[in-house]
DNA sequence: AATTTATTTAATCATTTGATTAAAATATCT
DNA sequence: AGATATTTTAATCAAATGATTAAATAAATT
């Protein structure tokens, strides 16, 4: 077999190469829209390479998905089980974290949310977000804060809605907010850093925290 | 030709009955994953009737989307520039109004926002939703709190990308929610209903209005 | 070097899918 | 009723698309 795992610096492997290639396309066009030549196409390799490795166009996608979840989890679970940090700083670094990983992959949540709505059990079940979220230091943190009246008492979620609302919201619309603001990629990327301040101070002055 | 005009109320037209077909399951998969032969199937007629009335796919698309889009403007136009309330007034009724749209029609921001990323320009630019807002006077009473010292000084935009943001992420989002909190429909639309009360509270809050 | 194994390609298949056509059925009009 | 126009259908086409196959090339192993 080819070296696989030694190639990682240097040229991407193929395997990688094409993995690449589908998750630009995926999230770009989403998995109905995306065809497999384009895929290859962009990936600089030979259609039949693709169901060589990876079998199948929905394999590839599945595993396109996958990682893109998992990655993302992974990404702010160390924030939400921080035992060290109080409910205030972790608004601070989830939010910051969030924007700079958004503006880095900006076709990411449209992607993932489009899809979920199709393949809704699966995934979901599989990666245990929920499970994830709901045990994790930050969700104890938040009922903890309704518990102590620091917080007026309501349904944790409505918390969450807004979070990610206020956080991911601009990049699902981003392209009718650059319409109305007049804004170009560079203009709107700054705004988003502004929200990296902002969002955590709205969100504590509505929850009369701070 | 058949009388198209004179049946409203009763049997739908045939025209109407491959409009609706069309709007559900585009709205649902969105365009790239619809099948024509499946909108006929839903329409109950036979998919040479449908190239029949629409000419094609895409004319049929442009056409649903175009009056979901106006259907939408239209009914928030409104609210934007009724000069006889204020602007805590506009904010109540138009999250009321939009929480209610949504709620009977939970995938249309979904899927207008999916097939906004692929097709840009035209309809953006058609619509002209930008000067639309911008002339309102919803809009002119953000800039006048602003001036007023009423809100804090910051972008408009950010005001917009918020109210939005919480009203419109738990529907596009809604598989998640759902799931984190163990939510069916029911319990969540009533959800949904609080938050025609929350967030306008929340945004008060947030701008240090009230 | 010879042999085996892994990678890559060009050509082709089979199905799906948007669209068309020609004819049948239905309605409209005189 | 008979003629005309409109609506609907079944059958079919052509292009797109996911997938396979068999053969060529390159790499690894002995």
């Amino acid at each position: 077999m080819k070296s696989k795992e030694s190639n990682t610096t240097l040229d991407p492997s193929t395997e990688e190469k094409i993995k690449n290639a589908a998750r630009v396309m995926f999230t770009q066009k989403g998995y109905a829209a995306t065809r497999t030549r384009d895929i290859a196409q962009e990936a600089g390799i030979n259609l039949a390479l693709l169901n060589y490795y990876f079998r199948s166009k929905e394999k590839l996608f599945d595993l396109i998905m996958l990682e893109s979840m998992q990655g993302f989890i992974q990404s702010i679970s160390g924030v939400l089980n921080d035992e060290g940090t109080s409910l205030q700083e972790k608004i601070r670094t989830l939010v910051s974290n969030y924007i700079d990983m958004l503006t880095l992959q900006p076709n990411l949540p449209l992607f993932v949310l489009s899809e979920l709505r199709n393949h809704p059990h699966e995934l979901i079940s599989k990666l245990d977000f929920k499970e994830k979220l709901i045990r994790s230091h930050f969700f104890v943190q938040i009922q903890q804060a309704i518990i102590e009246g620091k917080i007026p008492p309501m349904h944790p979620l409505h918390f969450i809605m807004n979070i990610m609302g206020m956080i991911i919201f601009p990049f699902v619309g981003s392209p009718i907010i650059k319409n109305i603001g007049n804004l170009d990629q560079s203009s709107f990327n700054e705004l988003m850093q502004q929200r990296k301040i902002l969002i955590p101070e709205w969100i504590f002055s509505m929850m009369n925290l701070k």
